[in-house]
RNA sequence: AGAGUUGGCGAGGUGGUUGCAGAUUUGUCCUAGAGGCAAAUUUGAGGAAAGUCCGGACUCCCGAAAGACCAUACUUGCUGGAUAAUUCCCAGUGCGAGCGAUCGCGAGGAUAGUGCCACAGAAAAAUACCGCCUUUUCAUUAAACAUUGAACAUUAAACAUUAAACAGCAACCACUGAGAAAUGCUAAAUGAUAAAUGCUAAAUGAAAUUGGUAAGGGUGCAAAGGUGCGGUAAGAGCGCACCAGCAGUAUCGAGAGGUACUGGCUCGGUAAACCCCAGUAGGGAGCAAGGUCGAAGGGAUUAGGGUUGGUCUUUUUCCCAUCCCGACCAAGGAGAACCGCAUGAGGUGUUUGGUAACAAGCAUCCUAGAUAGAUAACUACCCUCAGAUUAUAAAUCACGAUAAUCUGAGAACAGAAUCCGGCUUACGUUUCAACUCUCUUG
RNA sequence: GGGCGAGUAGCUCAGUGGAUUAGAGCAUUUGGCUACGAACCAAAAGGUCAGGGGUUCAAAUCCCUUCUCGCUCA
């Protein structure tokens, strides 16, 4: 389940201000950094909000094997995918993932990102 | 049936839904671009993608290209072959391991030289400490050597004396039997010597040191070819036999080497110590190399200057130098943007050559290309495996075979990042082929 | 992705071109000193020299290989 380009933090000062500046919630296996784009004064009135994008860290610590880092971020994009049509527009958000998570499955990543985005108050409808 | 050796196949298959990335086509939007968006079609991880241990391709720098000598580097090091290249691979030789199939080997040179071999030991690679023999001087002795061997000393058996346990007598003492042990005595047995006899004319001791010798010397991982017989003043490959090693000759082989004969007796180990020999190599950096994204170059001349760790040779206009000619500005724009970047020493099949690695020809196929980094989730059927139940034929029973149904599982190691060839390491199950050893015979 | 380096006692480090038995400081334990403690004095214990294999008579050291940790490159 991968996320299409346009929901995708691809820029490291992107993260940089998201890490200096954004919220942060805390989960037992996951940690949010987000950052909202109305609120930093560099957004310009002409644009109309763009689409929330996300960033995803998991660092050698979580696991030496590239096959479970990245099967971690697939599931945790899978998640994010399934609730997109729900998240508010203008959101910067990055996620990472602590060292606990390696026993998780898809459900627990599942309940835990909604909790977390509840918690930020970025999910329309709560 | 069990145990084992070697090599191979394979890493479930075909679909559906949602979703991601690339390519192609179509449509649409505008700022008109290698642009955004949408749809359709199609493609999308491995045998190790890993470790980065080697070898290359490719790119840039040291102007370039080629060559000679020296230096430097090299886990290059039996022989031949193969390859783009290699430390890999193939075939063989030698040595070693295993009953065997088979496996392993850094396998040139220690008489080119230098170094090292702790402790111990006389000595650790060529010497002579002790010892053995010889020579000289002095002293001593009729000794020494061989044979016989009284007395003497020691003790055994037997005998003598004393006499315990035990047995008999209902029981104790006594008595009778019994006889361990002790003492005494003794040898033709053992030990040692006086003495005698025989034989030779020297012998013994001390000192000196002339010469010989490497047999022997509690060591040590290792001691000067090993064992035995002869031989000698004492000894020694001094001679002989067998074994090990070396050299030479003949012969077989392309070669490493094999076989046979002869020879003189033959100077330890270490080169994964320096090194010698032969061989190979321009040096360095690495796709995060490097290049592109408007804005100056082109031509001529060769008298001169400039090069890879060093010296030198040849060629070349690559740069500098000198001279001549010529040029001029529309937009966008410096981003982890684009190119490099996916047709390659490619895969598959087949034929020919070769023992083989491999090479050549023909046919056919195009099969990942991300960049905060693409493969996931759910599901249907088939297939494979495991377990349970039932049935079938044969049968005394068991094991086993076949079929049906149900349940469960399809995992392990692990994720491309410029690309290839190796090596190394990790890896659950099933299966195929060849071969070896042991046991059994429905 | 490419390129480098390190691993020795609980901790921090020596040792290293093969040979004394692998050492030092701190920490630990025991004893002494003290009314008690600190400091001090004396002694002891503690090592798979990261793992495995090889060369050698002999390896922490020389060689190969694996593991772990760290640094660096636009």
């Amino acid at each position: 389940m991968g996320l299409p380009k346009s929901h995708r933090l691809r820029d490291r000062g992107n993260y940089r201000a998201v890490y200096a500046q954004g919220i942060r919630r805390y989960s037992p296996h996951l940690t949010l950094f987000a950052l909202s784009c109305r609120e930093t004064k560099e957004t310009k009135s002409t644009d109309s909000t763009p689409a929330s994008s996300f960033g995803i860290s998991i660092s050698k610590k979580v696991s030496k094997k590239a096959v479970v880092r990245n099967r971690i971020k697939r599931q945790i994009k899978g998640v994010i995918r399934s609730h997109l049509q729900e998240i508010k527009a203008g959101w910067q958000i990055v996620i990472v993932v602590r060292p606990k998570a390696i026993e998780c499955k898809y459900e627990h990543f599942l309940r835990e990102l909604e909790e977390l985005l509840k918690q930020a108050k970025i999910i329309n409808g709560y």
